[in-house]
DNA sequence: GAAGAAACCGATTGACGATCGGTTTTTCAA
DNA sequence: TTGAAAAACCGATCGTCAATCGGTTTCTTC
């Protein structure tokens, strides 16, 4: 768990995960067919973005007769909480302070509610944590 | 402050920031001076690296006399929340549960001393949002 | 077995980081 | 004042990777 490394994603393979993640899983082509009213690309352009992240082991997939379903194997949840780890590795090693800290000036942006809402997912957090041991 | 897009950083690129971050502000001769034991690199490569950490607007420089003296123009702190921040709304978009969401996972890691730091940082940062207001 | 669908196989283009050599400019000391 | 040293500046190469696509093969199904 010390190299979280997940790598860079491009802006097509994001899009394409939105996709993913909004309607389920889908074949190339399925994706293709809502992708392409924002972007007018290629059958062949969504096909390959799939398939790249396939294989960074984002995405799962199983053949259906001869067209691969493509499912997400992470949630969104989990991949930007990779991506942050990932970052926060990067540029900060493993002082897990700065992870504090900047989880920290981020929360300044939030308001109380949103305070509120954090407060009682570190106390949740906490009882689990209590509970296991 | 709805796009806080960061440009990614290199390797390279982070290493010199790192050295930079620890010893202060120096210039690429410098910064080479002490990079060199670890990668064997000429002193030009460190000058590149420097340039665009510079052009990012990472790093800030003056001219001592004909050379550049670099120094950090943002916190690690800093530039983890702004990376931290690009990211998050990289592949959550506006979601701001995603953040708060993804911290909470990654306090999971945090025992129980972390937790309790975070929970008195949330304090604090309430008691400066009452405050002012 | 033929037609259509999808995978598969490159190939290209454009960014960009890392790397460096050579040229110009600047400084400073003899 | 001039010449050597130092540093910036210029630009070129290499590797990686995302995005893009066309053409070929393979598979399914009627």
């Amino acid at each position: 768990m010390t190299n979280p490394s997940v790598p860079p994603l491009g802006d097509l393979e994001i899009a394409v995960l939105e996709d993913i993640w909004r309607f389920g899983s889908s074949d190339a082509k399925t994706v293709h067919a809502r992708v392409k009213h924002s972007r007018s690309i290629a059958l062949n352009t969504v096909q390959s973005a799939l398939e790249r992240l396939f294989r960074k082991g984002i995405l799962q997939r199983e053949k259906i007769s001869h067209a691969y379903e493509y499912s997400a194997g992470v949630s969104r949840r989990e991949l930007v909480r990779k991506l942050v780890e990932s970052t926060v590795h990067r540029v900060a090693g493993t002082q897990s302070d700065a992870l504090l800290s900047a989880f920290v000036d981020l929360a300044v942006q939030a308001d109380g509610d949103q305070l509120k809402r954090l407060e009682e997912l570190i106390a949740r957090r906490r009882a689990e944590l209590d509970e296991s041991r």
